[in-house]
DNA sequence: ACTTTAACAGACAGGTCTGTCTAGTGTAAG
DNA sequence: CTTACACTAGACAGACCTGTCTGTTAAAGT
């Protein structure tokens, strides 16, 4: 294998982290599947929090990317503003979808730890992203607009993650359209 | 106090694990709050899981009543529908609000537990309810206007726990208004 | 008066968790 | 060749967890 035990770990983590739990599941797990020793672990990453903290920034990271790729596939804004629920709707599709990292590690998670801050560095790079787009496709309120979208795109993530529809993203999707199609002045 | 050990343990275990977390929380911390010895939880409610079920079907029910009274309010079929967002609003306006109990219980449950059962008759219910104001309320496909509902209420939920945004709950309750109107035939 | 019942306090077993520490191994650079 | 470094394996400490068990107390039913 050609990655190093740091890349190994962090892969290990967000498998496990993500689909477990980050409270769920125990250093040991982690250090088993990544094939390395616990006090690399702790040489790297300081502690558990640090390796749940990489887990998010990650996390965060190709988030950042997968979305923005999807949006970057349009020039018209209008498409480019619904192309981050089209990026919402593959994520839901994958087979081990579980939800929101964030939604899920925030609620495990106690208040002093690190985490919280993090949730709240992507929520924050979300809200910037939709307000933006709401203002280049033209809405009246973008800040307002942003918001809702924001109420579909994390009720999409529950409706997905606790009722398995997996049609939510469809449905939010096109509940934008219509949003974005009232809030737009002509 | 007049309260019966089995009702001290259930209000222990609900602020509890509402505030803190169904896992993080131990049984010796609800039983201490409770004054109780832990073969009494064990005698009643059998174990731990036990107790989180009781938690959340009580929480189901009060739920329920909350939500039903503020629609009892109302005659008009259009303000009952907006009436649950009337009492979204409550809910996430109280201080130690901490998002909807079923969703992070079941962030924190391993899957086997009873707890995804729990949350799957809590969000039918729900779902149900507003199917049903929905088709009383005139909307042409009160099942596909009651899932976008769904949508804007548990985003609600997630952008007042997560982003401290008090104000979620009347955006989501003028967005609803003007689905409702899109979605109703004049 | 006697017995049953429900509750109490708290020790205990057996397990898991994080984090530290010791000791050994391999590898690459000087 | 040797020195430095990164890693491995695994024992260990100390805390915490669930669940069981013993023994005691107090009230209520018969």
């Amino acid at each position: 294998m050609a990655t190093t035990a740091r890349e190994r770990l962090l892969n290990a983590a967000t498998e496990l982290f993500y689909e477990e739990g980050v409270h769920t599941v125990g250093i040991d797990r982690v250090i088993e599947r990544a094939g390395v020793a616990k006090a690399t672990l702790y040489n790297t990453y300081g502690s558990k929090d640090g390796l749940i903290r990489a887990y998010l920034a990650d996390r965060h990271e190709s988030r950042r990317r997968r979305i923005t790729a999807k949006v970057e596939q349009h020039q018209d804004p209008r498409a480019r503003l619904l192309a981050v629920f089209d990026a919402l709707a593959d994520s839901i599709a994958a087979p081990n979808y579980h939800g929101c990292a964030f939604v899920n590690a925030s609620a495990e998670a106690s208040p002093d730890s690190g985490i919280q801050e993090a949730t709240a560095e992507y929520r924050g790079w979300v809200r910037g992203l939709l307000t933006d787009l709401s203002r280049e496709a033209g809405a009246e309120d973008p800040e307002r607009l942003a918001r809702t979208l924001m109420l579909l795109y994390d009720g999409t993530s529950i409706s997905a993650r606790m009722d398995h529809d997996l049609t939510a993203a469809e449905l939010a999707r096109s509940t934008a359209e219509a949003l974005l199609d009232a809030a737009t002045p002509r």
